[in-house]
DNA sequence: TCCAAATACTTTGACGTCCAAGTATTTGTT
DNA sequence: AACAAATACTTGGACGTCAAAGTATTTGGA
């Protein structure tokens, strides 16, 4: 069902025939709209043969880059940026696969640590290579697609405080 | 919980430190996921007080663009790029809030069309004041962002055959 | 010390999306 | 004319996300 014209560029015609505005907001916030779905489609596909999604994927390879392989939910909420009722579904699908494994914290028992197993570090390095072999889902975005994407959208996270940028970095 | 550092930046490093391969995939892939997180929610919210998410308001400006304020419910899957079940349970829901209505095609009786009620017409627009409002969910993008987020996407979409770019207006 | 507030996680429920399968109707071929 | 294939939509099921409420534990004053 491949269209024989831009379906964004037809929208944003009917936008200002309508005297809508904001119609430059509208392209930009449909075209990355599409574009996530674009590559998370490509991305779940790529994973599914390893029984792992995107979100699945992301706890496992934080995990992997910590000391221990381990860390509490609550950080990996943070750090991904999702919210902590999908990190204990995540973190349930991991451990009955075998993935990661939670084990208490030492020190504050209201926390619990989700662990790496080596099942879970195999896998991983797995997902990586697969994820590099289709690019992400983003093959068919240039070098210079990549890196305009990632400073405009820069932009975008910082005004929505996503963190802080230090003074001492300011760009 | 704002971080006072940039997770991508972050994890950028950190699959550099692991020696894993596509990093420049893996940030834009990122950056393009979060930035739909974050314009998905501000436009849900916004939407929340009229009734309508931002499925629903596309819908009804799909619907409000034609002349007679109606259109199959495939065609709206077509031009909007999604999942045939994903339209019906999204025209029923615009048909229990009266926004909408079904009929059934005057020639094909497999067809069902989606109608907008005046009701629907009214919202659209209460909806696109709303949207305009607040810049459909990318304010902190600049012009200059938008046009290269637009730029960079129309590669993507190209590559993922949303639409084939007719010989006459290959850029 | 005591206790309200904050923190960490889980549970439940409302939605949204997709896939696969099912029903109805039309199209295209022989 | 007959019928397999294609088309259009709906249904049911698996998942994923978030919000709100619930439980347990720790923290930070009064």
């Amino acid at each position: 069902m491949t269209l024989d014209f831009d379906p964004i560029d037809e929208a944003a015609a009917n936008w200002r025939g309508a005297g809508w505005a904001a119609v430059d907001a509208m392209t930009a916030a449909t075209s990355i709209t599409r574009a996530h779905q674009i590559l998370s489609g490509r991305v779940d596909t790529a994973l599914a043969p390893l029984g792992l999604n995107f979100s699945r994927f992301e706890v496992l390879a934080l995990l992997s880059f910590t000391k221990e392989g381990e860390l509490p939910l609550g950080k990996v909420g943070d750090r991904l940026q999702v919210h902590p009722a999908s990190v204990t579904n995540t973190v349930n699908r991991l451990e009955a696969d075998g993935l990661v494994a939670r084990k208490p914290h030492p020190t504050d028992r209201r926390t619990t640590l989700a662990v790496l197993t080596p099942a879970g570090r195999r896998r991983v390095e797995q997902a990586a290579v697969t994820l590099a072999e289709i690019e992400f889902g983003v093959a068919g975005l240039t070098g210079d697609g990549r890196r305009s994407v990632d400073a405009a959208i820069l932009e975008l996270r910082v005004a929505a405080g996503d963190f802080v940028v230090p003074p001492s970095q300011r760009r």
